[in-house]
DNA sequence: GCCGTTTTCGGCCCGACTGTTTTCAGTCG
C-alpha cells in the first residue's frame, strides 16, 4: 500500500508550487487530493490498475495523471520540473512559524537563502529587518522559530498528555474567571490520536478578564498573541493554547468552527453558500438580508444546512457529510456502551495494583466484567508467569468472583509472539485460560516477511482470539514495526480473530485508519483494552473509544461492550 | 486542478492577530 507514500509527494509538490507562485486553487486541490489519498482504505495502486482514480472525490485528470506517473516510474514530471526552479530546501524554512511562502521567497529572491542556516545567518547579523515587510520583531521571530524547530517543540503529542493539561486549565478558567460555557474544541474534542494544540471556546460578558487571568496563568510560559477575543499562549510543557471568547448567542457556531476540522468546516460553508448562507464563528447568516438565522446550538447549525448532527469525532472530511445529507450518519460506540476492561495487568505480574482493587474499579466505572491478562513466561522483564502461576491466579479469581457477584473477572493471559513465531505455552496449556490474547514484544527490527508470517502463525493458532496493539507503534517513541496489514487482516478474516484498540494514551493502536480498514475491507471486530498497569490507567478507556469512534466502530463491532451474560456466551465459543 | 439539483466556465471558506504599514499583507487555524 503506496498510499502515506503519494499523499508525501503531493504535499511536497504543493509545497513547492507555492513557492513557485503557482495558482493558490491548483496547490489546494494538491493538498485535498493528498488528503484523500491519505484517508483511502484501499492500496491506491489497486485504484490506479483499475482506471478507477478519477472516480474518488478529489482527484480528476490532472492529478489522475500525476498519480500514475508516480506509480510507474517513481517521479512526478511537474514536481522535478519545479525543482529545477524552486531549491527543495527552502520548503524546511517554510515551516518555521511566521514564514510563508510569500517571505521566504522574498528572502530567497533577495537574500539568495535557501537554507536554514543561511536564514539563521542573516536574521544574526540583521540583514532581515531591512527587507520590504519585514522588520526588527520578524528578525527575532525568526531566530525564535529556528530554536524552537530545532529543540524539537513543534512535534504533535498523545492526546494523553493534553487532554489532562487542557482539563486543568478549563477547570481553574471556571473556577476564577467570570465564565458562562466553556468546552475544550479543536482536535481534542475530535479525540484525534495525537494534538498539535490546544483551543479552548468559552462565552463571557467581561472577555478582557478572561484573557488577563488566561494569560496569568501558572502554566503559562510564553504569551504569543494576546487580543480582545483570542489569546495564543505556550505553556511550560511546550503546547499552544488558543483561548476564544464568544457571546452567548455564538456559542454554537463557534464551537462547531473551532472543533474543526478545517476540512469538514470549508465542505460545512460550501453547503451554506448553496442555500444562499453564509457560516462563519458567529453564527449562520442569511446572505440577502445579513441577518443571523441561527448561530446558539451546534444543532441549529447543521439542521438549517439540511444535515445531521455529525459527531465531532466523525468530522474529517472523509464522506461524512455526505452521510449527513442523506441523514445516515451511524450511531458510533459509546463509553457508555463498555462494558469491561479486557486487557489488564495485576500484582501477579507487573502489574501495580491487585485484582481486588481492579475489580473496586471496574465496578466503580459500571462495568460489569473484567479480563485480567497478566504477562505469559516469555516476558521475563515484565513478570512473566507460569502455568503454575497462573493456576494459583485461577484460584485467587474464583474466590473474589464469589465475594463480588455478579460481577465476574475472567482468567486471561497476555502470550507473547515470539522471533520464531511460536508461543510461550502447547495447545493443552492454553486450556486453562478463558481468552487468549497475543502481541509481539520482542524482535520488533525484524523483516516485514518475518514478522507479517509471525503474527500469521499466532492467527492459526485456534486458542488465540485477540491480537494486541497489533502494529507496536509509541507515540512520540517508536514506529510501527514493519507489518504489512492487509496480509494480517485478511488471515484474521478466516480465523475471526479479534484486533485490540489498545486505549494506552501512547499506543493508541490499532490506530483510527487500520481499524476502518479492518473494519470495511475485512469485516473484522474489536476489543477496547486499557492496558493498565494501574487503577489509575483504567480510565485511559475514553482514548481507546475515541479511536473506535474515528474509526465509525458501531457497538456491534466491539466485543466488550456485550453484556456478562453475552459475553461469557462468546468466551465459550471456542 | 477540481467541480456542477441554478454552472462544462468561473467559481473555489472565513476571520483574528501581528507587524508592517498609514490602509493592509502575510500568516495562521
Amino acid at each position: 500500500m503506496r498510499n502515506k507514500e503519494l499523499a508525501d509527494k503531493l504535499h511536497e509538490l504543493a509545497e513547492i508550487a507555492e513557492l513557485a507562485n503557482e495558482n493558490p486553487f491548483k496547490i489546494r486541490a494538491y493538498l485535498e487530493a493528498a488528503r484523500v489519498i491519505e484517508n483511502l482504505t484501499t492500496p491506491i495502486e489497486e485504484i490506479a490498475s483499475k482506471g478507477k482514480l478519477e472516480e474518488i472525490r478529489g482527484i480528476g485528470k490532472g492529478i489522475a495523471e500525476k498519480i500514475n506517473q508516480y506509480l510507474q516510474k517513481g517521479k512526478i514530471d511537474k514536481l522535478e520540473e519545479l525543482k529545477k526552479k524552486i531549491p527543495e530546501t527552502l520548503i524546511e524554512i517554510e515551516k518555521i512559524p511566521g514564514l510563508g511562502a510569500k517571505r521566504v521567497k522574498a528572502l530567497y529572491k533577495d537574500l539568495h537563502i535557501q537554507t536554514v542556516d543561511d536564514l539563521k545567518k542573516a536574521a544574526e547579523e540583521c540583514k532581515i529587518r531591512y527587507l520590504e515587510g519585514f522588520g526588527e520583531k520578524t528578525e527575532q521571530k525568526i531566530l525564535e522559530g529556528i530554536k524552537a524547530m530545532r529543540d524539537k517543540k513543534v512535534d504533535r503529542v498523545s492526546i494523553g498528555i493534553a487532554m489532562p493539561i487542557a482539563e486543568s486549565i478549563v477547570d481553574s478558567l471556571k473556577v476564577h474567571s467570570p465564565i458562562d460555557k466553556i468546552l475544550i474544541c479543536g482536535s481534542i474534542r475530535r479525540m484525534k490520536d495525537t494534538i498539535g494544540d490546544i483551543d479552548i471556546l468559552v462565552t463571557s460578558k467581561e472577555p478582557l478578564k478572561i484573557m488577563d487571568y488566561f494569560s496569568s496563568l501558572d502554566v503559562v510560559k510564553v504569551i504569543i498573541a494576546k487580543g480582545d477575543t483570542k489569546t495564543s499562549i505556550i505553556t511550560k510543557e511546550n503546547l499552544q493554547v488558543d483561548l476564544r471568547v464568544v457571546e452567548p448567542s455564538s456559542f454554537g457556531a463557534a464551537i462547531q468552527y473551532f472543533t474543526g476540522s478545517k476540512q469538514h468546516n470549508v465542505h460545512m460553508r460550501e453547503l451554506a453558500i448553496k442555500r444562499n448562507l453564509k457560516l462563519n464563528e458567529y453564527g449562520m447568516f442569511d446572505l440577502d438580508t445579513n441577518k443571523k438565522v441561527a448561530g446558539g446550538t451546534e444543532e441549529e447549525i447543521y439542521d438549517l444546512l439540511g444535515i445531521q448532527w455529525v459527531p465531532p469525532e466523525m468530522r474529517e472530511d472523509t464522506g461524512e457529510i455526505e452521510l449527513a445529507l442523506k441523514r445516515k450518519i451511524p450511531k458510533i460506540v459509546e463509553l457508555e456502551d463498555i462494558k469491561g476492561d479486557v486487557h489488564i495487568h495485576s500484582t501477579y505480574s507487573d502489574g501495580r495494583d491487585s485484582i481486588e482493587e481492579l475489580i473496586k474499579q471496574s465496578i466503580k466505572m459500571s462495568y460489569e466484567y473484567l479480563v485480567i491478562t497478566d504477562h505469559a513466561r516469555a516476558l521475563g522483564v515484565a513478570g512473566g508467569l507460569s502455568i503454575e502461576k497462573y493456576l494459583e491466579e485461577r484460584k485467587g479469581i474464583d474466590e473474589l468472583n464469589k465475594k463480588y457477584k455478579p460481577f465476574k473477572v475472567f482468567l486471561g493471559t497476555e502470550l507473547n509472539i515470539l522471533t520464531n513465531g511460536e508461543i510461550d505455552f502447547n495447545d493443552d496449556d492454553l486450556k486453562i485460560f478463558d481468552i487468549c490474547l497475543a502481541g509481539i514484544h520482542t524482535g520488533m527490527g525484524q523483516k516485514k516477511e518475518q514478522i507479517t508470517q509471525r503474527i500469521v502463525n499466532a492467527l492459526k493458532n485456534k486458542y488465540i482470539r485477540v491480537i494486541v496493539h497489533p502494529t507496536g507503534r509509541i507515540i512520540g517513541g517508536r514506529d510501527e514495526y514493519k507489518i504489512d496489514v492487509d496480509a494480517v487482516f485478511s488471515e484474521a478474516k478466516s480465523h475471526g480473530t479479534i484486533f485490540e484498540i489498545n486505549a494506552s494514551f501512547e499506543r493508541l493502536d490499532l490506530n483510527e485508519v487500520n481499524a476502518r480498514k479492518a473494519k470495511d475491507n475485512f469485516g473484522l471486530r474489536f476489543e477496547i483494552g486499557t492496558d493498565a498497569h494501574s487503577t489509575d490507567s483504567m480510565t485511559n478507556m475514553r482514548y481507546g473509544v475515541g479511536v473506535a469512534r474515528r474509526a465509525w466502530l458501531v457497538k456491534e463491532d466491539v466485543i466488550n461492550t456485550m453484556n456478562l451474560k453475552d459475553f461469557e456466551k462468546f468466551l465459550k465459543l471456542k
